[in-house]
DNA sequence: GAGGTTGTGTCAGTGACTGACCTTATCACC
DNA sequence: GGTGATAAGGTCAGTCACTGACACAACCTC
């Protein structure tokens, strides 16, 4: 019964929000999470590697926004400006999925196993941004660089933002990179 | 029949780095590890808390020389220039340790899961030396943004380092912050 | 040498994940 | 309107990482 696929995956996101915050991370299986969305363990599997990357779904469309904003940057701006445009760009999805990015970052909290995949997450946007990077002629050892500076200014924006919730991500951004200039 | 217990670890750990290298992460089993250490699998689970953390044995001893380095620094050095101190500090652990990091280094690069590991490992180096900047009060987003700014200039020097080999791993701890000053 | 402590073996069990094979809905094209 | 091809799902059987409970042996202390 082959709907569309996307339904199935969709549900079984769902299913594995509800069911991890409700009974935790641990406590909850596969084979529950794929009950709750009306599938098989088997279909789960079909769907997401593993049990956690069902947490973490919709990360490339991210990916792709911020390397576009790096490829399609207008004049030659230096590595770390660039950097800093990607994420701006990406500032209304961040907006867009705050209300989901609530409750999964109280279950991620819950579980050093999330927070590894967590970690992972952002260090594979940082490497696709230092892709970008490269393709605009930008060496790699300095464009790595920029991209991980970038992620720690980002971060600290994004602490703040987490914590005032009226607040604008996009100046905040600003903010933590006049930041990082005092510290260098 | 307790030996000593660090030894039986010790073996352990030998037996995992030879097994992995020669069969790949995935086609070894903690089964195997044990045998040739010459215990049973309920042992190898005793000292190591998953089949990925005999590779990261001994980063607690990184961990407290950094930290210590950050706890005696003299004067009131600004935040980013202790954490870099606590880097160079550290370079005689990573010197001595470059022959099995090497190896390590291959074998990581093999599976996904181990580079997961292996960037939480330096994301909890990285949280010790935030903890270690508050004690000397530091503001928790200062010190934070300051932490992972060094880790991110620090891996920009190790990357040189580990392409030539006979360069000196201090020396271009200050090259990179230079580049950093650079781009900021 | 009695008794606590520590490291290990044994056993049984759970749950994440995989490969192989088979059904069924959906769509394209005749 | 039938007829394949394809995509999504189900079923089954199996492997392996990891855990709890219990028993035993070596070591240390007094």
């Amino acid at each position: 019964m082959p709907r569309s696929g996307a339904e199935a995956r969709a549900r079984l996101r769902e299913a594995a929000l509800d069911l991890y915050g409700e009974c935790g991370y641990d406590a909850t299986t596969t084979a529950e999470i794929a009950a709750r969305a009306g599938v098989t363990e088997r279909t789960y599997f079909r769907h997401f590697p593993d049990k956690r990357e069902v947490l973490f779904d919709g990360e490339a469309e991210l990916r792709e926004v911020m390397t576009g904003a790096i490829a399609s940057a207008p004049g030659s701006p230096a590595p770390l400006a660039l950097v800093l445009q990607a994420y701006v760009a990406a500032v209304p999805l961040f907006v867009a999925g705050r209300p989901v990015a609530e409750r999964r970052a109280k279950i991620i909290a819950t579980s050093p196993a999330l927070q590894e995949r967590a970690h992972a997450k952002r260090d594979a946007v940082t490497d696709a941004l230092i892709g970008a990077l490269q393709d605009r002629g930008i060496a790699e050892p300095t464009a790595r660089l920029a991209a991980r500076v970038g992620a720690a200014v980002f971060e600290r924006a994004g602490r703040e933002w987490d914590g005032a919730s009226g607040s604008d991500l996009t100046a905040l951004i600003g903010q933590a990179a006049d930041e990082l200039r005092e510290l260098a």
